[in-house]
DNA sequence: CTTTTGTCTTTTATCGACAATAGACAGATC
DNA sequence: GATCTGTCTATTGTCGATAAAAGACAAAAG
């Protein structure tokens, strides 16, 4: 194949879940911007609607003709993109499996064993650079620099450089920009996820990445903000594949956080860089118990 | 063609020149090491320099037959590699031509006008995407942010923080670190060229990067050394397109480097930070007028 | 026994091709 | 006259193929 065709399926998904409410569908351009697809995929959604009656569809005329099925929905392994299969299948090989520090990298072989072309593996790789875990050689293979303690703590250090002066600058936002707003909302899913921690202590790492995220943009600045990609996939894998005593550091960080958002809110600089640098403090210590 | 041989050719060119000097030629293994390239390549160069009659190679015997001359040597224009005639063009565009912010990047356009195939034009926006001067649109285009005034601020804040800290580090370097003599012959340079400054002012902008590096790794800190390539990309190409006043504001540098090496020589920290301050914001200022 | 050379295999860099997806435009419909 | 649909074109994402370059290994030379 050229392409895959992931944008169609997954948006063909979302669809049928859309279908599950509404009796009729709205116009192509309309359901195009729900969707985030162009017009040509629209357009192939409602064609296989139809073809596995699900919809009659004739111009404007687009009317349910019975409830989606699990049948209905195309696999949920079909969805994921290409960079997101490979993303996740070297993450787990350099986190996961025994992987050292100064392997060798071979695209060839990353391209076999996961089943795709060179070309997706060397742009994943490309991309990838940027977070530090590996390096070119230029006209030869990459090198693993791994998931070290120095890398470790070479990423917290610029971490907490950049939350700091971000944290600072949260202080300074006008009173109605949405970040007050964001923030509220993110303080409410604290609370839920504490009441009920037992059940949710898992669904903590989204919210560390919204909260955080949020924080960083404060900075307005863009490689601040960019640089945020680099510790939201570390602690996203890290989260993924440590457990141990997940709950109760996950109870730890919410409490954290919360002094932390009540100190943004006092807009007090030395509150905020006291409730900044403890909740950083112990997000490290996690990230270093991890590794050794 | 499958893969251009810019890395033969310009070995190729680096070897006569080597030969203008000695009678004979090294093993092939040493000479790789000197070249920095295989022994693959070195015994292309081997077999073309028999070909053009500069050598008789047999085996362990290499002699030189005759001095070379401006014509056994490829042009230059054939040794750059593709990703740097790559980066050229595009700078050029985007800094040079008259490209707006918002602008859309086509990766076909760009392609078929340098001459070259999609593939690397793909990967070298990719690689470039870290410079944070374009973004991209999943399966559409990419954007142009541009070099606008707002980038040049975003830059310079990361820099002071990253430069400022990596200079503190610095002063905790050991005696016998290597980067103390290197700071030695980085200063001893500049005196070369502040005495003759009429005529080598133009120098400047290879020193600097090769002192702010310096400056940077004392930081031990991949993210903080990393992120000085873009720091040097800009500049890099800010003082190949921006000459006015080129002279005045490089003698300018020139001495405030003198003042920063200095104050890192006496290893006092309120010193460093003040010389360290004060070329930055000089730094910045000269960039931000080449923007307005 | 260390280094060099001859030979061969493996890997990377780059290309062109093509399906998936985006997007443009004119005519149709409200 | 604004929005929608039908149709067509342009661009992106991915693949396999191939020359350039790296690199492995044994035999040869010091």
């Amino acid at each position: 194949m050229a392409k895959q065709n992931t944008v169609f399926k997954d948006a063909f998904n979302r669809c049928v879940k859309l279908l599950e409410q509404t009796p009729s569908l709205p116009s192509e351009p309309e359901l195009g911007t729900t969707l985030g697809v162009s017009r040509t995929t629209v357009r192939a959604i409602l064609t296989r609607l139809e073809e596995v009656g699900l919809l009659t569809w004739e111009k404007r005329r687009k009317i349910v003709l019975r409830k989606p099925e699990a049948a209905d929905y195309f696999p949920t392994e079909e969805t994921d993109s290409l960079s997101e299969i490979i993303e996740r299948s070297f993450m787990r090989r350099i986190l996961a499996g025994g992987a050292e520090p100064g392997m060798q990298i071979n695209e060839l072989e990353l391209a076999r064993e996961i089943g795709i072309g060179t070309t997706s593996v060397r742009e994943f790789l490309i991309r990838f650079s940027r977070f530090g875990l590996i390096e070119k050689r230029p006209n030869s293979h990459w090198v693993l620099k791994g998931f070290t303690r120095d890398f470790a703590l070479e990423l917290t250090e610029v971490r907490e450089m950049f939350e700091l002066r971000s944290a600072a600058a949260f202080a300074h936002l006008p009173e109605e920009h949405p970040a007050w707003q964001e923030l509220d909302t993110i303080e409410a899913v604290h609370h839920a996820i504490l009441a009920d921690i037992e059940n949710r202590y898992l669904d903590f790492s989204e919210l560390d990445e919204r909260f955080h995220l949020l924080v960083h943009r404060a900075s307005k600045n863009r490689f601040v903000v960019d640089f945020y990609d680099v510790i939201a996939i570390v602690f996203h894998y890290h989260y993924q594949w440590n457990k141990t005593n997940a709950r109760q550091r996950n109870a730890r960080a919410l409490e954290e956080h919360l002094s932390y958002i009540a100190a943004l809110r006092s807009r007090d600089p030395a509150r905020i860089e006291k409730a900044c640098r403890q909740h950083l403090k112990s997000a490290r210590e996690t990230l270093l118990q991890s590794i050794n």
